[in-house]
DNA sequence: CTTGGAAAGTCAATAAGGCTGACATAAACT
DNA sequence: AGTTTATGTCAGCCTTATTGACTTTCCAAG
């Protein structure tokens, strides 16, 4: 520790250039106000529909795989599968989502966004790219690349092949 | 729409560079298992504490505003007093935020960490300041000011002044 | 061909953390 | 004196999550 500034407890000399216990928490506080702006759009879409955030994630989560089995999506989405079942049991209810059962494996059943699934979806989703693109284009290409990269290491190494799988080929 | 490319709803050529609707959705993805991770550490520590994230948020903005108001945090919050409130009782009975009544107003209440209130803080945060330093140290510097600026960029404008406010000098 | 275990679905009970509405108190402002 | 503001509290409700127990269906290995 060549410099003992009060405030970091950082001990390898690395918080030279930006980690400082101050740059760490303004950090944590945009990832916090982030994440709240990041969900506003879809929440108030959701309200009208009588969803809510638990429904948005399996929508995404089936539009972006169809053909996913509950497990998967269990593994993705980290809660139970009563938690799951709920939610999924409505969206089948309301034909948003179409659960057939398996071919190869009868016990499993593959999940796919109906019509009126996949409108939502993209009702849900344009919202949220419509943010994303105004923060994209504002911060410019550079910024995006490191935005990116920083998220991918905050995530649990489990999560982190799930994000990965979806689009291999890219980049 | 000078191409016509099918899965790109962007529609003034800037999806040349990063802006098609695939990067955006690995965008929308990112945010979504980054916080998952985000939020993992202090969850588990606050079920041995038997908290939850509502008083993670509310200890985290205590601690950077010390002498804040009911009021004060509510806004940053963005909930209801009556849920606030229930989730600052247990803080106070539990001895880890002191209430002082305003000096020049009396009707105001000034919230406090105690040295319990800064020793549980200080266990959340450092368990966030480390994945945290962890993704900067692993994505470089110039990812870390990427990513700032694009959160920035993502937070309802309301809440971005109570994000810069809380280091005005800085950067 | 039987049996063990996996995939899915369901019921019941419980909890956290939100919400609305109504009301109370104290203090400041006009 | 009357109104508004800041806070606190009671009651009731909803959504989303949990655990635990149990069932049905079906694959696969012995």
């Amino acid at each position: 520790m060549a410099e003992r500034s009060p405030a970091n407890s950082a001990s390898s000399g690395e918080n030279l250039l930006f980690l400082t216990d101050e740059q760490l928490r303004r950090g944590i506080e945009a990832m916090f106000f982030a994440y709240r702006g990041f969900t506003a759009d879809p929440d108030r879409i959701l309200e009208n529909h009588a969803y809510g955030r638990a429904h948005h994630r399996a929508i995404h989560f089936i539009n972006r795989s169809p053909g996913t089995t509950v497990n998967n999506l269990l593994a993705i989405l980290g809660v139970t599968k009563q938690s799951l079942n709920r939610v999924l049991r409505t969206l089948v209810e309301d034909g948003l989502v179409e659960s057939r059962v398996g071919t190869r494996d009868k016990r499993e059943r593959h999940l796919y966004l109906t019509e009126k699934g996949i409108a939502l979806e993209r009702e849900l989703s344009e919202a949220q790219r419509t943010r994303m693109r105004a923060a994209y284009r504002a911060a410019g290409p550079e910024a995006v690349a490191g935005f990116r990269t920083v998220l991918e290491h905050m995530m649990d190494p489990d999560l982190r092949r799930h994000y990965l799988s979806a689009t291999e080929g890219e980049r």
